[in-house]
DNA sequence: GGTTAGGTTGGTCTA
DNA sequence: TTAGACCAACCTAAC
C-alpha cells in the first residue's frame, strides 16, 4: 500500500463501472481515498434546472454513495457544499491530500474551472491525475483533430474521424474493493459561501417554492455528515417525473433488456419508434443516465455491439448506424465534438461561423464586446411573444404539440421525434421564433438535458446547422396521426380532450358544438381560461397552420438566399437588416435597430430568468422606434453570459476576478 | 470544375 | 394497408 492520499472528484461520471478516471485513482493504490462531490453554485444558482432534473441528479449521487459503501462500509460520497475552485485548495491541506484525480471534461466551462483547480493543486504540491474522457465514445478533442481541426457537422464526418482516432475503448470493470477515507474533520477550514452573481441573478429562483438553504449549514451539511442535499434544502417543490436516476437503476434495466429483448435491441431503428408511445416509451431512455455519467456510453455501445456482432455471425437481421442504437451514440459524439471545436459560440447564432443566420423573431440579446448572448431576448413582436408562451405552456390549440409540451414539462422527457415536432413548429415550420428560445425551455425541463446535444438538435431542426432541407416540414396534425390515429397520447396529456371523437382529436376546433358538449369540453379562446362555467376549455389554434407554413417557407428561402452566417460582419454589426425586405418574415425593419437582440425594436426586453407572465399580453410596441440605432449593450455595458456550456456545473462563468 | 447522389426519421396522392 | 412518385429544392461529399 502506497502513501497516496487521494481525492477522487466525481463530476460527469456518477458511476463505478467503466470509469477510467476512477481506475487511475485506484492504480495509485491509495492508503486513503476520499470520493467527493463539490456542491457547485453554478448549478444551484446559475443554470436552468427544474425539480425533475435536480431529483435525477440527487438520485445519481445517492446511488454512487451507496455503491461506495457496499465496497467499503467506511466509505461514501462526501458532498462538500462549496464550489471546487475555492474549496479544493483548503481541502488539500486539511486532509493531507497527495493526489487529485478526476476525469477530463471538454466543456468550455469545465475546462476553465479545471485549469484553475489544477493550478491551485500544483501550488499546494498536490499531484493531479486527469483521467481520459469517457463521456463520449471517442475523446472529443481527438475527433476534432482527426477532422482537420474542424467541428464535425455531419455524421459521415464523425464516422470518418472516429475511424482515424481508433477503436472505441472496451469498458473496464467496476472496482471490487476500495480504500476508505481517512480523517474527515473540517475543523481547520471554513466555508466560503458562494454568492449569487451580480447582474446574472439566481436563475433557478423561479422553480423554488421556498428559500434555498443548501449552503447555510456549513461544508458538511446540517448533520455534519456530508449528506446529499435534498430538494427541500434546495427550496424546490417535489419532482413530478416518474423517471428516477442512478447507476444501479440503469444497469439492471439495461441488462434485462439486452437479455430478454435482444432482437429488439439489435434491430432497433430510431425512425420506426413511435413518439406517441408512453408507459412504456418506445426507446431506451438512457439519455439522462448518459448525461450524468450513471451509464457509460462505451459500456452501452459495446453491450449492444456485442449482440449485433453475435447476430451477424448467425446471419440474423441487425440494424446499422445512423438508425441503430449505436448510431444514436454516434450523433451524440458528433455534437460533443462540434461543441468542443466551436466553444462558447456553439450555443448561439451570434458570432457562430457554423450557424446560419435567419432573422428569427424573439432574438437573443447580444453583447458586442464579448460576442456572447446576454441571457435575455428581445420581444420584437407581441404576437410572437404570446405564441412562444403558448407553445411553452402547451396551449397552442394544436393538441399534438400541446400534449408533447405538457409531457415535457411534467415528465422531463419526450421522444426524439416529438422533440422534432415541437422544435420544427416553434422555428421554421410554424412560429418563426428563434431556436435559442426553444433550446432554453428544453434546458429547463429535460431530465436528459445535454448542452451539446440540445443545442445541436435545435440547430438541426431549425435548419441553421447540420441540416438544411427546410421544405421537409412536420405537420402538427398529420405527423402525430401517422403514429397514433386514435390520439391516445393526446388524451393522456391533454385530458380535457379525452372524450372527443377520434375524428376531431387532432383538430378539436373542427368539432361541432354538439360533439364538444358531449365530450365535455369547450373549444374557445387563447388558452388563458381553463374552464367556462365549470366546463373545461381547450383553446382554438393560435394560427392557421397552412398559412403560417407558407410564410415560414418563404422566409427560409429568402434567408438561405441571403446566405449569412453568425460570424458575418453584417450580422455582427446589425446591418444585415439592409439585406432583408421590411415586409419579410422576422424582425426586419430595414436599417432600423441593432443586430438580433441589440435593441432598437421598441419592444419589451426579457431576461431569461424572468417568467413571462402567462396569459398577460405584453404591452405592444407603439410603433417601432426609428430613432435608436445604437446597440443597447454599447450603452449599458453587457454582462458576460456563456450559454449552456457547463453540463453539470452551470451555464455561467464567473466574472473575472477584479 | 461541373455533375450527381445522398442526406437519421415530411406530406400527399395514387395505384 | 402500403409502397412509390412527386412536391420543390436545401447543402455537401464524391467523382
Amino acid at each position: 500500500m502506497s502513501k497516496a492520499r487521494v481525492l477522487y472528484w466525481f463530476r460527469t461520471d456518477l458511476r463505478l463501472h467503466d470509469s477510467p478516471a476512477l481506475a487511475a485513482a485506484l492504480a495509485l493504490q491509495p492508503s486513503v481515498l476520499y470520493p467527493i462531490w463539490c456542491w457547485d453554485s453554478h448549478y444551484v444558482y446559475h443554470s436552468r434546472v427544474g425539480p425533475n432534473r435536480w431529483q435525477f441528479l440527487l438520485d445519481c449521487l445517492e446511488d454512487v454513495s451507496s455503491s461506495l459503501t457496499t465496497l467499503n462500509p467506511a466509505s461514501k460520497l462526501l458532498v462538500l457544499r462549496e464550489p471546487a475552485v475555492t474549496l479544493l485548495p483548503k481541502l488539500f491541506k486539511e486532509w493531507g491530500i497527495t493526489h487529485l484525480v478526476f476525469e477530463k471534461d471538454t466543456d468550455s466551462y469545465a475546462q476553465a474551472r479545471d485549469k484553475e483547480v489544477v493550478a491551485s493543486a500544483r501550488q499546494c504540491g498536490v499531484e493531479v491525475v486527469v483521467g481520459p474522457q469517457s463521456r463520449t465514445l471517442w475523446d472529443s478533442e481527438d475527433v476534432v483533430k482527426a477532422n482537420g481541426g474542424k467541428p464535425t457537422m455531419s455524421i459521415t464526418q464523425l464516422q470518418a474521424a472516429g475511424k482515424k482516432v481508433g477503436p472505441i475503448p472496451r469498458p473496464i470493470e467496476a472496482p471490487t474493493s476500495l480504500s476508505g477515507p481517512g480523517e474527515t474533520g473540517l475543523a481547520g477550514i471554513s466555508q466560503t459561501r458562494p454568492v449569487v452573481e451580480e447582474g446574472v441573478g439566481d436563475i433557478n429562483a423561479k422553480y423554488r417554492s421556498s428559500s434555498e438553504t443548501s449552503y447555510t449549514s456549513g461544508l458538511a451539511g446540517p448533520n455534519n455528515d456530508f449528506s446529499i442535499p435534498t430538494l427541500e434544502e434546495l427550496g424546490m417543490p417535489p419532482a413530478t417525473t416518474t423517471i428516477r436516476g442512478g447507476e444501479s437503476v440503469i444497469l439492471s434495466r439495461l441488462s434485462r433488456i439486452l437479455a430478454d429483448e435482444e432482437e429488439w435491441a439489435a434491430t432497433f431503428e430510431k425512425p420506426k419508434t413511435s413518439p406517441a408511445a408512453f408507459e412504456p416509451q418506445s426507446t431506451f431512455l438512457t439519455s439522462p443516465y448518459l448525461h450524468f455519467g450513471a451509464l457509460s456510453a462505451r459500456y452501452f455501445y459495446h453491450s449492444v455491439e456485442d449482440i449485433v456482432e453475435k447476430r451477424r455471425a448467425e446471419k440474423k437481421a441487425v440494424s446499422t448506424p445512423p438508425v441503430s442504437l449505436t448510431g444514436q451514440l454516434l450523433f451524440r459524439d458528433m455534437y460533443f465534438a462540434a461543441q468542443s471545436a466551436i466553444g462558447y459560440p456553439f450555443g448561439q447564432t451570434y458570432n457562430n461561423a457554423h450557424c446560419r443566420f435567419i432573422p428569427w423573431h424573439l432574438p437573443s440579446k447580444v453583447d458586442t464586446t464579448t460576442g456572447l448572448v446576454t441571457g435575455g431576448y428581445e420581444v420584437d413582436s407581441a404576437v410572437k411573444e404570446q405564441e412562444f408562451i403558448r407553445w411553452r405552456e402547451g396551449r397552442t390549440g394544436f393538441p399534438w404539440i400541446d400534449a408533447i409540451m405538457r409531457q415535457l414539462k411534467y415528465e422531463g422527457w419526450i421522444h426524439h421525434l416529438a422533440r422534432h415536432a415541437v422544435a420544427c413548429f416553434l422555428t421554421r415550420g410554424g412560429c418563426y421564433i428563434s431556436w435559442e428560445r426553444g433550446a432554453e425551455v428544453f434546458e429547463e425541463w429535460l431530465v436528459d438535458h445535454e448542452a451539446a446535444c440540445n443545442i445541436g438538435n435545435w440547430q438541426w431542426l431549425s435548419c441553421t446547422a447540420f441540416y438544411s432541407m427546410f421544405y421537409r416540414c412536420y405537420s402538427p396534425v398529420a405527423f402525430g396521426k401517422k403514429w397514433d390515429d386514435n390520439g391516445t397520447y393526446i388524451r393522456k396529456y391533454c385530458p380535457e380532450l379525452r372524450h372527443l371523437p377520434k375524428k376531431y382529436i387532432y383538430e378539436p376546433h373542427k368539432a361541432p358544438l354538439k360533439d364538444q358538449r358531449e365530450a365535455g369540453v369547450m373549444i374557445k379562446g387563447d388558452g388563458t381560461e381553463a374552464d367556462f362555467n365549470g366546463i373545461p376549455v381547450y383553446p382554438k389554434p393560435m394560427f392557421d397552420f397552412a398559412t403560417q407554413r407558407d410564410i415560414c417557407l418563404e422566409g427560409m428561402k429568402n434567408a438561405f438566399k441571403v446566405g449569412l452566417h453568425g460570424d458575418h460582419a453584417k450580422v455582427l454589426d446589425g446591418t444585415w437588416k439592409e439585406l432583408f425586405a421590411d415586409g419579410g418574415e422576422g424582425p426586419t425593419e430595414g436599417g432600423v435597430g441593432g443586430p438580433g437582440g441589440m435593441g432598437g425594436f421598441g419592444g419589451e426586453d426579457r431576461e431569461d430568468h424572468e417568467e413571462p407572465a402567462a396569459g398577460v399580453t405584453p404591452k405592444r410596441s407603439s410603433g417601432r422606434s426609428k430613432a435608436s440605432t445604437a446597440p443597447e449593450s454599447a450603452k449599458k455595458g453587457g454582462r458576460k453570459r456563456e450559454h449552456s456550456q457547463g453540463t453539470l456545473d452551470g451555464a455561467f462563468v464567473k466574472k473575472a476576478k477584479s
